[in-house]
DNA sequence: CGGCTAAGTTAGCCGCGGCTAAGTTTGATT
DNA sequence: AATCAAACTTAGCCGCGGCTAACTTAGCCG
């Protein structure tokens, strides 16, 4: 009776490290112009050999676009992906901090966190940075 | 120059799949006395084979003891690991009704996040929960 | 007791996200 | 123009957490 219904396909749903990727490429582009692998080489703290696999298969995924020896560019898919992230980030970031925790750790803890929070719970956090605590 | 926020220092960590066996091994005991693999395959929706090769990397690390045919037992540390598992689980979700969300969107959620919630976020959480809201 | 079924095991495969080691390209500097 | 270091690529490896297919064991029941 379990049903166990096997959706293996699911293509659709990006990776926590896409939309870690994602994220971080266009604040390089935001901040620099231009991002280079070796900015998330650096970001991430993992090889170079790493990042190439990640990206080739950010490109396969259709979030960025590159050639070799270039810069990396975001689709416009991947310009959505990172817009939502970071959104989602922020949020939670500030929504911690808010809840009384240090910068610090809000800020290591919303890298975390972001990639699991719903629709409904991101929305209750905004509720509360925007109006304050629920039911006075 | 680099910034290199992220941290690799994971490897002490039990990873979240670790985490996830442990509490739904302790729960299934807790509730029937024993824990057999084909519970786990249910309740994770996973074939009998993965269930197997998790159960052996959990061995392996020391948090569960089993032998061929037998049921699933945790060690000394897979139940301290499974106690602290569930507290955080049950911190976060109920942290998440007292916001607003749904019982349904909380269980759902605090699936995810309990695994990336630090001492402090947790506590934080915690204090909500024992005091109401912060600052007045 | 013999069979059958459910539970468990084993072997082998795959993709992801890591790594090292070695080679290639680029671009700045002399 | 030649060189050299930094950036990048490629090849090959590993462990995790999935899978299928085929097999073995346990235990219930006629």
């Amino acid at each position: 009776m379990p049903t166990k219904v096997h959706q293996r396909t699911r293509s659709d749903h990006a990776s926590e490290v896409a939309e870690d990727y994602v994220e971080a490429i266009a604040d390089a582009i935001a901040d620099r112009g231009i991002c280079r692998a070796v900015e998330l080489v650096n970001q991430f703290g993992v090889t170079h050999a790493t990042v190439n696999n990640t990206i080739k298969r950010l490109q396969r995924d259709g979030l960025v676009k590159t050639a070799p020896y270039q810069p990396i560019e975001l689709t416009e898919r991947g310009k959505r992906l990172a817009s939502q992230s970071r959104r989602r980030h922020e949020i939670v970031q500030a929504f911690l901090q808010k809840l009384g925790v240090s910068a610090r750790t809000a800020a290591t803890d919303s890298e975390g966190i972001e990639h699991h929070v719903s629709k409904e719970t991101l929305g209750a956090m905004k509720r509360v940075l925007d109006n304050g605590w629920p039911t006075g």
